[in-house]
DNA sequence: AGAAAAACTACTCGATCGGGTGATGTTTTG
DNA sequence: CAAAACATCACCCGATCGAGTAGTTTTTCT
């Protein structure tokens, strides 16, 4: 049953019911099978370790782990690894980053299955694939200057409906300097308050909740 | 197979990898059986008018109209209708809507399939079960008086990064009215500013992106 | 019809924000 | 190593915000 040209397939995802899903069209190919699955990052990463699939699909949104950690912690060990990101929201920032790392794919949950079995099979055959509507996203933002750290601290601080002075003190840092941060945060993010820029990070995922 | 005692399930969700997942665990279980599955609220009330489910699992989110929506739908039609509404997030406001327009149990998407099947079958045997985080949920935020329709007009421009001013333009009311709009917003949510105001808005659902 | 909730408007005033300009030390990176 | 990016701080100032208070009209529900 376990020819040699069938795709051999891990997929890590914390959601069950996503899991089945996939199990389900997978298993659904006759070209493919579903080796195994993990609920975990560092679940993820051991199955990697024992089974070597053809291919790995990761959601991007992982319990223990973000999946762009477990994407470089396979890589690292298994530079060849072809590894498929999946996540749920179409404007994540974490697409470039993944595709940075080496992700050879990137999916939305939402995609219907032929589609998704399909950039198994491209992936699978060497090639890399993100889907129109994920690349429309990137072309937009990849001229946006990305956020320092420092940027997303006083952003996250920002959301919490701190005041400039509050976000100074615990951060350790003056006044002034939180406002040359926000106005940074601003300008890179193109909005026109600190409410449009936590709406903004909100979207884009810079912030989460 | 279709004996009297197999609980009859209709599942309306426009995630396919979800409907797939919800399938296969359905199908799984001996005394139930997916009897057909929908990807819109109107495909929904339509496949029920035929069909006449013993369980309906629907989506909050959907393409068309609102989970919310098509559940009073059925309702009107057929007041004996269980539904049990899925979503993804749990601090979603619309629990509580639901609820009241009479849904009989709510499951967060990330629960194992176990309990799902669980309460597929205790709202089958005339329970109503909601599972305990979203019930804890419901418990913090049930004294908070809802954000009225205005409100939430006025919060929503708020996030888009509106002055008070434009918003005032926007509405055709004067920014004295907004003023006032938003200083009601801030002490339904607790939120010490507009910012807070749409992090608050944003996680309970109340606005959308 | 009458009560209650929602929507609307006005005015004052202190607090906070955000733009502009300029500067210094550190870290990262080609 | 040198340039670029990052993080820090300071001062000025007009724009905007949010609290408080008070009142009218419209809509909704009972």
């Amino acid at each position: 049953m376990t020819d040699q040209t069938q795709i051999r397939v891990l997929s890590v995802d914390d959601h069950p019911l996503l899991r089945e899903g996939i199990a389900a069209i997978i298993n659904d190919q006759p070209d493919m099978v579903l080796t195994a699955d993990a609920s975990s990052g560092s679940e993820g990463i051991q199955k990697f370790r024992e089974l070597r699939p053809d291919i790995t699909l990761m959601d991007l949104r992982l319990p223990d782990m973000s999946g762009i950690d477990s994407l470089i912690a396979i890589r690292t060990e298994f530079s060849e690894a072809r590894i498929i990101m999946l996540t749920t929201f179409e404007g994540d920032v974490e697409i470039q980053r993944a595709l940075e790392a080496g992700a050879r794919g990137y999916m939305l949950k939402s995609m219907p299955p032929r589609e998704l079995v399909e950039v198994i099979r491209q992936v699978h055959a060497g090639e890399k694939r993100v889907p129109p509507e994920v690349a429309a996203h990137l072309a937009e933002h990849m001229s946006d200057e990305e956020l320092t750290g420092r940027e997303i601290d006083v952003l996250r601080h920002i959301a919490g409906g701190n005041r400039n002075r509050d976000i100074a003190e615990k951060l350790f840092i003056s006044e002034e300097t939180v406002k040359v941060h926000i106005k940074h945060i601003m300008d890179k993010l193109g909005a026109s308050d600190r409410t449009q820029a936590v709406a903004i990070g909100v979207r884009r995922g810079i912030i989460q909740f």
